[in-house]
DNA sequence: CGTTACACCTGAGGGC
DNA sequence: TGCCCTCAGGTGTAAC
């Protein structure tokens, strides 16, 4: 689901609807491991809270609260964060391209998938989190601690540069596609945009990442930062589940080159664009302009 | 270090 | 219509 630009895209627009508001209200299902705080403890952590501030790191949004604790979110493969207005009903009710029914209701009516829910103290929309597959996390951080989870990243995709790939490259044999994937050297690259840049970058998914000139590690970051930009800019790609918050489709799905376009003509070349499997994750290149 | 497999879930879509 | 299979923007672990 959401890489870094799907998560961008959703804390831009959750952002308004949580950030200094206090907490009156957590309502959650049943535990799991979706819940990597239980939800009886995340109900008395963030009950009286007010959200201070929302940010970003990788794939992960942090919410920062008024008593120095925040509240980690993943929205693994399905998580969806969205206020209950009419606009978010639209695709989360209704099958992708169905007509809309605008006198169907006005609010989103939680269903077994939406697995957190906070009420506020103010006459704003209550904010939900719902996530079908529940690869999604939610975990309260004390005051003054990290997590692992967190200190493990590298530095954001944003600010991908080549000469931080180049190093981090250096003895690694392993294909670079599946090295972009690696939280711990850029985080917030997901399966689409590994594909995309590399693709951006003429250079070929399969080759081991040492073997990268550091030229290559230049363009390959030039093409990272470009296509995660656009991709802001247009919404997120929006391809098997990810709507934006307000219900609509991203727009970066119809700007990709290589993703989930086998057999299509290469936009560059017109050579078919082939499927390989790497570290059991679909990958998609040109075999003609990826060397 | 690296690769592979599997595990965690649900739902959509294709083939028969 | 149903059944069985494969696939999906992620991450974590364990085995070799």
């Amino acid at each position: 689901m959401p890489e870094l630009p799907e998560v961008e895209t959703t804390r831009r627009s959750i952002a308004p609807h949580l950030v200094g508001r206090r907490i009156t209200q957590v309502t959650t299902t049943r535990a799991s491991y979706f819940f990597l705080t239980p939800p009886r403890e995340l109900e008395q952590r963030l009950t009286g809270r007010r959200i201070a501030q929302l940010t970003r790191r990788g794939k992960y949004l942090l919410a920062e609260l008024d008593d120095g604790s925040s509240l980690l979110l993943h929205l693994g493969m399905t998580g969806q964060l969205f206020t209950a207005s009419a606009r978010s009903v639209r695709l989360l009710n209704a099958t992708r391209g169905a007509a809309l029914q605008p006198e169907a209701q006005d609010t989103f009516a939680p269903d077994l998938h939406t697995h957190l829910i906070l009420d506020f103290d103010d006459a704003g929309e209550r904010v939900l989190f719902r996530d079908v597959r529940k690869f999604g996390k939610v975990l309260w951080i004390p005051a003054g601690k990290s997590d692992p989870r967190l200190s493990k990243l590298g530095v954001d995709a944003l600010t991908a540069s080549g000469d931080v790939l180049f190093e981090r490259t250096r003895g690694r044999k392993i294909n670079v596609k599946t090295l972009l994937l690696d939280q711990g050297v850029f985080a917030g690259v997901g399966n689409i945009y590994a594909d995309e840049s590399l693709f951006r970058a003429g250079v070929r998914p399969t080759r081991a990442a040492n073997k990268l000139s550091k030229k290559e590690c230049d363009k390959l970051c030039v093409g990272l930062v470009q296509v995660l930009t656009r991709s802001i800019e247009t919404g997120g790609s929006s391809i098997s589940d990810y709507v934006r918050p307000d219900g609509s489709d991203g727009g970066y799905q119809n700007e990709r080159k290589v993703y989930a376009r086998e057999h299509e003509p290469c936009s560059a070349c017109g050579t078919a664009i082939k499927r390989i499997v790497l570290g059991a994750r679909s990958t998609h290149y040109c075999p003609h302009c990826q060397k």
